[in-house]
This record gives C-alpha cells, sequence and structure tokens, in this order.
DNA sequence: GCCGTTTTCGGCCCGACTGTTTTCAGTCG
C-alpha cells in the first residue's frame, strides 16, 4: 500500500522527469508543490476521497487523479510513460550542483552522456567546453560539483549542524566589521537534518566580510562571492552561505532567508494580494515600481503584521496551514524547555548506557527537572544487556537507595520493553505492573508487511500496562528507512486507550516524525518528549525532542511533560 | 497543473551570482 513519503516522492520525480522535457515550469512547479504537500499531510492521502482532496489547495483535478491511481495500482503511467523516456542517470546528473535541466539535456543529446560516469569521462576528454554555451570555466565547476556531489552534499543531522554553526557565528562575530550574526535557514526552522548553514549579517562594511568569511580556515572552496552573498563549501563538507544587510532590511532578510521556500512563495502570494510586493529588502506598495519607500522591513514581526498575520515562529514555516492559523490568529502557543519537568526514557550501564542510574539521576536534577524516570532495556535485547526479570527486581531496590540520596527529585523506574513479534510484550503483565512507566518499543522483526506491523503494534497499544510507545517509525535518519506501518490507524488506537507516543530527542531519531506528531495532536494523543539518553550529557536531548515537537505545533498541554509529579502520577495510574 | 471579490483563459514570487555573452540564460535558494 502506497504511503505520503512514497507518493510524494513519485510526484518529485514526475517534477524532474517533466522538467527534462522541457515541459511548462509551471506544470513542473504543480506537481514539486503536490509532492510538497502530500509529504506535510497528516492523514494517508490514498485514505482521502476526491472531494477532500479538491479541497486542498494546490491539489486540483490532474494530481488528484494521479493519487487515485497510486492508491489503486501503486503506480502512475504518466511517470512510467516519463521514465521510458529518458535514462535513470540523468537524474543522478541533476544532482550536480551546476547542473540542471537545461544543460542535462544538451549533455544528453549531443553527447549522448546519461550516466554521472559518462559525465566524468566527458570532463576528462575536454569534450564540455567544446559544446555551445559551455567554456573552460564551467567544464571545471562541474567537475568540482561531481566531487561534491558524491563525497559531502548529504544532509547533517541538526545536532551536529549546531556545532558547525556555533563555531561559524562565533568567528563571524569576531570580524570587526560585523554588527550581528544569526543563523536563517532551516537550521533556524530546527528541521531534523541541515542542508547547508544560511547565516545572516549585518555590517559596517559588507564586502569586507564576505572577503574574511572566503578566506576563513574552515573554508575548503568558494562557490560565490558578490557584493552581498557568499557561498562556500566547509572543510566539514557543508555548504555555508553569508549574506550581508543593511540594517533596515534586517528583519525582511531574516524573513526570506529563514525560508522555507513554500512558506515564502504563499507569503509573496498574499502580499500581491494585498497591494504589495515582497522581497528580501522589505515590502512595498505595488505602485512603488522602484522599490524605494519599504513599508516594514526593519524586523519580521512588522512584516507579518502588514500583511494581516500574527509573527509564525520559525519552526511552523513550511507551507502546512501555518499562513492560515496566522490570519485567523490561532497559531499554536509552542512548548518551550522550560514546559519541561522531566524525561521517561533513557538507560543505564546496566544495559547499553555508561553510567550508573546514580549518575543519571543527579544530572537530572541539573537539568533543573521535578521528577525523571529511568530506563533500561527489556530481557530480549540481547545486544543491549536487556535486564531479565531478577535484574530489573534488583534494580527498583537500587532506585530507592538513589532516590534517599536525592530528596529534591522524584525518581520512578521505566522500562523499555520490546513489543516482540507477535504484539505481545517482552515481560509477563505481572512484571510490567511493577514498573512506573513503560516505554513499548520494536527493536527486531522490522520487516513485517505493514498490515502485520500495525496490528503488532495495535496489540501493543491495548496491553493496559503500557504507558508511552517508543520511537513509532523506527528510522535512523541517513541510515535506515522507518519501517512499515499505518500510523493513521495505531494513532487512533492510541487515542482510544488514551496511550501516550514518544517524541524521541536522539539526533538521528528524532520520532515521531513531526507530521506524525501534529496528526497525534489532532486526535488528541498524549505525548511524551524524551531524551533516549545512554549517557548523562544526552539530557540535552530534550532540547532537540523539544524543536521536533515545535515543528509539530505541539503546545505545552499536549504533552506528558509538563505535569507535575502528583499530575503524573495520577495520570500513570489511570 | 492550479486557480479566480478584476479572470474559466492567462496568468503563476523574487533576486543574486556566474559564465558566456555583447544583453542574457541558467542555476540556485
Amino acid at each position: 500500500m502506497v504511503n505520503n513519503h512514497q507518493i510524494s516522492q513519485i510526484f518529485e520525480e514526475m517534477a524532474e522527469l517533466l522538467e527534462l522535457s522541457g515541459e511548462n515550469i509551471f506544470r513542473v512547479r504543480a506537481y514539486q508543490k503536490a509532492s510538497q504537500i502530500i509529504g506535510g499531510l497528516t492523514k494517508n492521502a490514498r485514505d482521502l476521497s476526491q472531494k477532500e482532496l479538491l479541497e486542498i489547495p494546490g491539489i486540483g483535478k490532474g494530481i488528484a487523479a494521479g493519487i487515485e491511481e497510486m492508491g489503486r495500482s501503486g503506480k502512475l503511467q504518466d511517470l512510467e510513460k516519463l521514465r521510458s523516456r529518458f535514462p535513470k542517470g540523468l537524474l543522478e546528473i541533476l544532482r550536480v550542483p551546476g547542473l540542471g535541466p537545461k544543460r542535462a539535456m544538451i549533455l544528453f543529446s549531443k553527447l549522448k552522456i546519461d550516466s554521472v560516469d559518462k559525465l566524468r569521462e566527458a570532463i576528462e576528454r575536454g569534450k564540455l567546453r567544446e559544446l555551445d554555451g559551455f567554456g573552460a570555466k564551467l567544464e571545471e565547476n562541474i567537475r568540482k560539483g561531481l566531487t561534491f556531489a558524491q563525497g559531502a552534499g548529504k544532509r547533517m543531522l541538526y545536532w551536529n549542524a549546531r556545532l558547525l554553526m556555533q563555531d561559524m557565528l562565533k568567528v563571524l562575530k569576531g570580524f570587526p566589521e560585523v554588527v550581528e550574526a544569526v543563523p536563517a535557514g532551516s537550521y533556524r526552522r530546527g528541521r531534523e537534518t541541515v542542508g547547508d548553514l544560511d547565516i545572516l549579517c549585518t555590517a559596517r562594511d559588507g564586502v569586507k566580510v564576505l572577503e574574511h568569511f572566503a578566506k576563513l580556515p574552515q573554508v575548503e572552496r568558494v562557490l560565490a562571492q558578490g557584493e552581498s552573498k557568499a557561498s562556500v563549501l566547509l572543510r566539514a563538507g557543508l555548504q555555508c552561505d553569508l549574506r550581508v544587510v543593511p540594517p533596515h532590511s534586517f528583519g525582511a532578510a531574516l524573513q526570506y532567508f529563514t525560508g522555507s521556500k513554500d512558506h515564502n512563495v504563499v507569503l509573496r502570494e498574499l502580499a500581491l494580494k494585498k497591494g504589495y510586493s515582497l522581497n528580501e529588502y522589505g515590502l512595498f506598495k505595488l505602485s512603488d515600481k522602484e522599490h524605494k519607500r519599504p513599508v516594514a522591513g526593519k524586523t519580521e514581526e512588522e512584516i507579518y503584521k502588514m500583511l494581516g498575520l500574527a509573527t509564525i515562529p520559525p519552526e511552523l514555516r513550511e507551507n502546512r496551514g501555518e499562513i492560515q492559523a496566522a490570519q485567523e490568529n490561532r497559531l499554536p502557543r509552542l512548548i518551550e524547555m522550560k514546559d519541561v519537568r522531566g524525561d521517561f526514557h533513557n538507560h543505564t550501564f546496566h544495559t547499553d548506557g555508561r553510567h550508573s542510574m546514580e549518575e543519571m539521576a543527579h544530572a537530572a536534577e541539573k537539568m533543573g527537572w521535578e521528577w525523571v524516570a529511568i530506563g533500561d532495556h527489556s530481557q530480549s535485547l540481547k545486544v543491549a544487556r536487556g535486564l531479565s526479570v531478577e535484574s530489573l527486581r534488583k534494580s527498583f531496590r537500587e532506585l530507592q537507595e538513589v532516590q534517599k540520596k536525592l530528596p529534591r527529585l522524584h525518581l520512578l523506574r521505566s522500562m523499555e520493553v520490546d513489543i516482540l513479534k507477535d504484539g505481545s510484550m517482552d515481560y509477563p503483565d505481572a512484571v510490567l505492573e511493577e514498573i512506573d512507566v513503560v516505554v513499548a518499543s520494536v527493536h527486531s522483526a522490522f520487516n513485517l508487511p505493514e498490515s502485520e506491523m500495525t496490528d503488532r503494534i495495535k496489540k501493543a497499544i491495548r496491553n493496559p500496562h503500557v504507558d508511552i510507545v517508543g520511537h513509532l517509525s523506527g528510522r535512523l535518519l541517513g541510515r535506515r528507512e522507518s519501517y512499515q506501518v499505518d500510523t493513521e490507524e495505531v494513532l487512533k488506537e492510541g487515542a482510544l486507550t488514551q496511550t501516550a507516543f514518544e517524541i524521541n530527542g536522539q539526533p538521528q531519531r528524532q520520532d515521531l516524525w513531526d507530521v506524525h506528531a501534529h496528526r497525534a495532536k489532532e486526535l488528541d494523543v498524549p505525548l511524551a518528549l524524551t531524551t533516549d539518553a545512554h549517557a548523562v550529557e544526552q539530557f540535552e536531548y530534550m532540547a532537540l525532542a523539544v524543536i521536533q515537537a515545535r515543528r509539530a505545533w505541539i503546545e505545552k498541554e499536549d504533552v506528558l511533560n509538563s505535569l507535575s509529579i502528583k499530575e503524573l502520577k495520577e495520570w500513570l495510574k489511570n
């Protein structure tokens, strides 16, 4: 059965192939937009009726019919036809920086280049520069782009990008000409992974700042450098774009540079409807054709306000309904780190963690929390030395001893208990009953068919001792895809039994996905932010769980973490 | 392909930088 992710990818491929074929660019955009819309949908597109699909802005008759076709046959005829016209390798060529559809098609038609290998060979033989519109310089840039496309060019986990960003900001703020330097782009929006670092700054001498920037030791190669912006490839393997703007344009530039692109497109369309033109220098009246007198631009707030909108938090700027919500003044009050009073899911050195129960407790207290549930793995997970029933019971006593040493922090015993292949739990019910917080997770038999996996997890949810479902999708960013599961069905079961779902803050997990967490909220399913910490310093991952939750429109009231120990115990009892 | 309180046809967000060009197309975000 086709899921939203697959539909989204099929539309994306449609867009790429249509662009190669020289199709009307607006038709291409329609498919790109559809890909983005379906990817961000909280319900399964395949389950929606034609009428419901047509109600979604950006989806018309053609796209809706395509979704219906994919839901029925798993395929899209139009795509199959296009695929037969263009070799697969052409899509790889599009990934090479500097090569877009136009140039890729010239290479294909004139030099029969239909793979990255053939492209490399042609460059070595100096063939590219012989083509009209290609020169030695472009050939060299494409050659460099080739190594880039293979080696780096991958997206970096947010947590790793954060360290890099902090380093770059510190360096930039050290320049004498720099007044202010702030992050923008997908980093500011808190995306799970970051494709490049976007930094915005104001400066006394912009050109000089860009010159210094391009010569930094962190820089591997300069991709572009002009009067207002520069792009470099960092040695760390990530692209970094720096943009310098005058202070009176700072808000407009920050808004523009933060994106997302789709959010900005809709915002500019809205501006046009209201008689304005919006660009990175400000908001201008349409009558002000020369863009001389901005009516807003110094801050983001004034731009959104002029457009009749409340200021939209960066995490929401993905064109998933936030602009309409801002118009209707019903933006969520997003959860913050200070709303969190504790963690549910982590591990000690009894299983695969690095620190003792006592060390973990002390670290939790340092986080300023009121309570913490300290966890471990259950018996079946041999790789993590999961606890036997006997060891588990021993650990209850240890917890009581640690509790005596920390009178201000309330300790609970949690366990991440495996959901076995048949949906039963890794401890008998009598044992589960003794555990304060049971987090039920899948750690084995990932390859079950969707219906079997869905039934497996639903069965676990129905177990009255299960409090929280752990990392539902099982994805490991950049390493492992999600397993096949009908999220909608599983969440509905959670709503029925009022079982909570985890938002896991491990940098490579960040699971639930944002769109699924958002759907959970819609269905009134409780959510639990967790660190899954395997060492004391990893309690910091709560910050990442909070960001993930914010991208899902989650408020303080939606998560169990904002409960006091008394309220939490009450919730656990029920 | 989508969309419509100017429109059911003819529009569709906006600008920077590069390279190959004598005024602009291609790419990118």
